[in-house]
Parts: C-alpha cells; sequence; structure tokens
DNA sequence: CTGTTAGCGCTTTCAA
DNA sequence: TTGAAAGCGCTAACAG
C-alpha cells in the first residue's frame, strides 16, 4: 500500500476504477456500469461493487470520463457580478433543473481581473461543459466569434440580443423603460428626472423611457448617472445632486431599485416625502422594494422563470434540438406601491 | 474536412491538439509547452505554432490536461446560496488571488435541490478541484470525513470551526455576538429584544450575546426567530410581533442586517423613532447600512480580507505547506451610527 | 530547444 | 449480463 513520492510531489495517486474492479473482482467496466448504467448490471455484482466503492472510498474521475464520453455533464452559468441580486433566482432555478436532469450548474464571475472576456471564455470553454448560460451579453466581438465557432448549447438570458448566438429567454428592456414611462405619464406626472446606471440594459430602459416620456408631452428635466458597480450610496448622491441643481421635477424614474433606495433614504433624511413631493419608480423588484416604507413601485421580472426556461431550453439542445431554436420573451410587470 | 455523424450524435469532434502540431509542423508536445511553459520554446516556433492555434481556434482540452498532469488549475468555492450577501466580497477577493496565479474559481450553490451535501460534495470531487473553500459549513459528517479522508487543500472560512477539516479563514461569532450585546449595554441599554436568523453562525452569536447581556444585568425581555432563509419581511414581522407582546424594550440586536432593516421599515411605518424609541443594531454591515436614515449600526466583517487570505493559504498548500497549517482570525469590528 | 514514448482513468465498441 | 481491446487528448519523463 506504500507508494513512492514522485519528483515533484503531485497529489496522491487516489482511489481508481481498477482498484474498485480488483476489490469486487469484476472488470473496471462493469464498475462503470454500476455508476452510469445500473439497470445494465445484476443486482448481486452491483452491490458487490457499491460495497467495493464504499470501502475505497472511491470517487469516480470525471476528467477521464468526461474525456472520453464527451460529455461533461456540466453546465456553466457567467454571471457578472455575485452582487447582482438580479440572477439570483434565475440561477437557483436553473441549478435545480439542470441538477434534476443529472447535470452541474457551477458558476463564473466574469467582473475584474486581468483577463480579457476572450480569455476568460477560453478557460471555461476548456473544460468542456455541455452547455452554457449567459446573464450578461458578451461586450466583445472576439469571444461572440468564439462561441459562433463551436457547437455548444448556449442560452443568453435576461435580455433580447438582436443577433442571438444561440438561444434566448429574455425581455425587452427597452420596452420595459417605455412602460415604466407611460406608468407614470398614466399618474399625471410630467416632469422626470432619470437616475440610471451604467450598464448596456440600464441605457435600453432610458432610451425606452425618453422616448415614451416625449411621446407624450412630458420632460425629462434632469438626468443623473452613477459609475458601476451602483450602489444605494450612489441612489443618495444622485438626489443630493438632483435637488441641488434646483429645476422641479414631480417623479423619479431610476433604472434599478437600489439607486432608488438610496434616493429614498435622501429624501427621508432631507424631511422630503415620497409620494407627496415626487413618485418614485424603481426596477428589479428587489426584496426590499415592498418592505421598504414607503413602498417602492417597481418592475418585476420573473427571474426563476428565465433559469427554469434556460434549463429547459438547454435540456432540449443536448437532446438534439437545433441551434438557435428557441427565443422566449418573458416580459415584465410594473408593480404599483405607494411610492408612485 | 467533412466528418460522419457518430450513431448518437456525440458532439463534433473539434479541433485538437495534434491538429494544430501538424498545421504548425511541430510535434504536439511543443503546441503544448507553448501553452503551458512558453519559456521553453524559440521564439520563432512559439510564434509559427500560436498563428496554427488562432488559424483553426483551437480550444485546449483541460480534461486531457488535468487527466494527466494531475493538476486542474480549478477551485472550487462552495457557497449556501446566492442570495447571502456576506460572500460577494470573499468570492470576488478569492477570484482575483487566485486568477492571477493562474487558477480558476467556480462557485457551487450548495442550497436546494434533492441531492445531500454529501452527493453534491461528491460532484464537485469527481472533477478533481485542486483546493476547495467552504463559506459555509459542512453540515453532516459524511461530507467532512470524505474531506478528511483525501489531501485536497480545503480553506474553511467566516467561522473558526472547533475540529477544522484544513485551513481556516473565519472570525468567533460567539465573541462578535458577545461585544454587540457589550456595544448596548456600553451606551446604557439593559431591556433587549433579539431578532434572530436561523443558522448556526447566528445562534452563535444570540449565545454571545445572551451571556454578555446577563453578565452584565441586563434582560432579554424578547425573541423572535425567522425561519431561512431570513428576508426583510421577517424583520418588519418580528418588530410588529414585538411590539404586540407589549414588553417594554430598550434596544433590537438583530443577527444580521437584513433583520435590522425591515424592523426599521416597520417602525417608520408606525411612526416610531430610532433610536428615540430603541436603539436598533444590525450584523454584517451590508451596503445599505450606511446609506439608511437612520444610518444603521452594525458589526462589520472584512468579507474581502477572507477572500485574500483563503486564497493566499490555498496557494500555499498548492506549494506544500501542510495540511492545517494555517488558522487565521480576521474579527470584526463594531461600526457605530445614528441607530445605536 | 525539440521530439519520442508511454500512459493518465475512464467509457465506447464489439464480442462472448 | 459481463468482459477485452482500444483510445479520448493531453503532458511527464526522458532522450537527443
Amino acid at each position: 500500500m506504500t507508494t513512492l513520492v514522485p519528483p515533484h510531489a503531485a497529489p496522491a495517486r487516489g482511489v481508481t476504477l481498477d482498484d474498485v474492479a480488483r476489490l469486487a473482482k469484476v472488470s473496471p467496466i462493469t464498475v462503470s456500469r454500476v455508476l452510469n448504467y445500473p439497470d445494465k448490471v445484476s443486482a448481486k455484482t452491483a452491490k458487490r461493487v457499491r460495497t467495493a466503492i464504499a470501502k475505497t472510498g472511491y470517487v469516480p474521475n470525471l476528467l477521464a470520463g468526461s474525456l472520453v464520453s464527451r460529455r461533461s455533464r456540466l453546465v456553466v452559468v457567467v454571471i457578472p457580478s455575485l452582487a447582482n441580486r438580479a440572477f439570483v433566482e434565475t440561477v437557483r432555478q436553473l441549478a435545480l433543473v439542470l441538477g434534476e436532469a443529472g447535470y452541474q450548474l457551477m458558476m463564473c464571475q466574469i467582473e475584474g481581473g486581468a483577463k480579457t472576456e476572450a480569455q476568460l471564455l477560453d478557460g471555461i470553454l476548456a473544460r468542456r461543459p455541455d452547455g452554457l448560460v449567459l446573464t450578461t451579453a458578451l461586450r466583445t466581438d472576439a469571444a461572440r466569434q468564439r462561441l459562433l465557432g463551436l457547437s455548444l448549447p448556449v442560452v443568453e438570458t435576461w435580455e433580447l440580443p438582436a443577433e442571438p448566438i444561440d438561444c434566448v429567454v429574455g425581455l425587452s428592456h427597452f420596452d420595459a423603460g417605455a412602460a415604466m414611462a407611460g406608468y407614470l405619464l398614466g399618474k399625471g406626472h410630467r416632469r422626470f428626472a432619470l437616475l440610471c446606471s451604467s450598464d448596456a440594459r440600464a441605457a435600453q430602459r432610458v432610451l425606452g423611457c425618453e422616448q415614451a416620456v416625449q411621446r407624450c408631452g412630458g420632460e425629462i428635466v434632469a438626468r443623473f448617472q452613477a459609475a458601476s458597480p451602483v450602489s444605494v450610496a450612489d441612489g443618495r448622491n444622485a438626489l443630493a445632486g438632483l435637488l441641488a441643481c434646483g429645476k422641479p421635477f414631480d417623479a423619479v424614474i431610476c433604472t434599478i431599485d437600489l439607486l432608488a433606495q438610496g434616493a429614498l433614504y435622501e429624501a427621508q433624511a432631507r424631511g422630503l416625502r415620497v409620494p407627496g413631493d415626487f413618485a418614485l419608480l424603481g426596477f428589479g423588484d428587489l426584496d426590499f422594494a415592498a418592505q421598504m416604507y414607503p413602498a417602492l413601485s417597481s418592475v418585476s421580472v420573473d427571474a426563476g422563470k428565465i433559469g427554469q426556461l434556460a434549463a429547459t431550453i438547454l435540456l432540449q439542445r443536448f437532446e438534439g434540438a437545433a441551434r438557435g431554436s428557441c427565443i422566449e420573451d418573458v416580459g415584465y410587470t410594473i408593480v404599483g406601491r405607494a411610492s408612485a
């Protein structure tokens, strides 16, 4: 049982399938079948093998298995940042549905670090996942091209790209922005301030918002742009800046609830009242929105449904569905509460 | 260039290292070296190889590489749930430091699903990560035993387990709880209400808190326990329940900022004043704590430092440091603000 | 600096 | 139901 330590102190050799096979007095392939196709092995043999597995503490080596079977049973979901709470429920549902189908989900954060997007992506692809879920669009064309050149199933989520890589589950942020403005216009507001975060989707919402306001005879009196990543503090600062510039407004539209949260705190600190002094509308319907006082009106997106659909679509792609065979729009819902 | 589709529609064969080698007119190992040990190849040869790589769109297969080299350059960090914001910065720093050292970090969520903890762990181990970071303690002994039986470097974080698996970067939640009570006792508060979340670490903080209160002649007049996962709504409900039961109190201690946030909203909704009517103290110092009105007193833990240290320790373990060679206590800081 | 040989641990394919 | 042979794509070890 003693093993010589190799020169460069490589990790211990570990128990292999062959070790288990020897102990159970079967051929290696039988052990493999017990693990992967239990039906194809007699109950008696299977039991002997399982005993040997337990006795040895064998952990299968998926690197080897995936290499030859060309299936890793791994799905990677790429998220821009853990801090972005929009994706929490999406990822949860993804993991759940994929897990039930025998796939493992792992998350990769794509923010920060010295690596380019393409390098990060190559690092992921090198591990040969069976599928990929993107919660944020690839910013570089190099990365996009890389995926287009592969036959790897990909689901882009949370938006509706003009030229999808493969399948899509998302919503139109332009439309959502227009609906936000429409909602406030419908309540009689005309003088809007915009507090914006700095990502492409927020920009789309702003665009939709601006066009709707213009179309209906409203006016955008001021606009503040927060740096990325956006924070509650940005919301406070933005409202402070807005008040400082002195232009009158009757509604504040935030591209994300965090900004609205900050704006509300700033209003409270100054003794201003919402919705008395101005209406306030956020986006995302994060958990605190319904709980704040006053409760925050927001736009809700069914994040869990995005995850479920993305998982289902991936599974279909694994079963042979064609690339690009599915584009789903999950839409959005305006949730009116006390603040607007 | 046409390939027959194999019977079970296995994924396309893809470009291999041999293809690149053939195109560049070198041996496969030279291509490997260009990728892994660029110094060991002449600039001229390297250039030819890189051209061939670009031309073919070659993506290395780490499954094969890791199999033979016994190094996956993968570190997996296990988190209980994406929703838990405490770990955001820890994971970010982990990814950063490990990334600079050539390791890739992937996250696995361990909540929900039908899989047991041990099964989930086996699924991770099967991919042969070079290291593991736990942000939450393993709940089952089976899972713990599995890790103890391997030589895999592991760092447990965010607490100081009595019997560590390997290395540790954390803090004493018992001490933090005692300090929370001590802080309020020092401000003259004596009648405490406790709003608790339902995890082991919160329980430790509660324990520390209770003992400190008792020791100093204070009193815990009421205690509410929120179900897991905890939410802002739980905070509102808990404060409402507390007020309903009618017992007088002058300070509310929450095991987590989310509960304090909810409690504050409920207080605002009822026209109560913080800290006028009662002091409020949270834990975690989440981003909104400093921004709320009134600003929330809380306990800050240097989450980023935990990540940095964990990464550094892992790298040392990779370099041969002994199992269990490092136990770090990062402590905590009480951040006094308006609410207490 | 470059190449040859061997084999990582497993599953596919075919045969019994 | 079980097994034997072959080889997935790559790198360690050694040789030139």
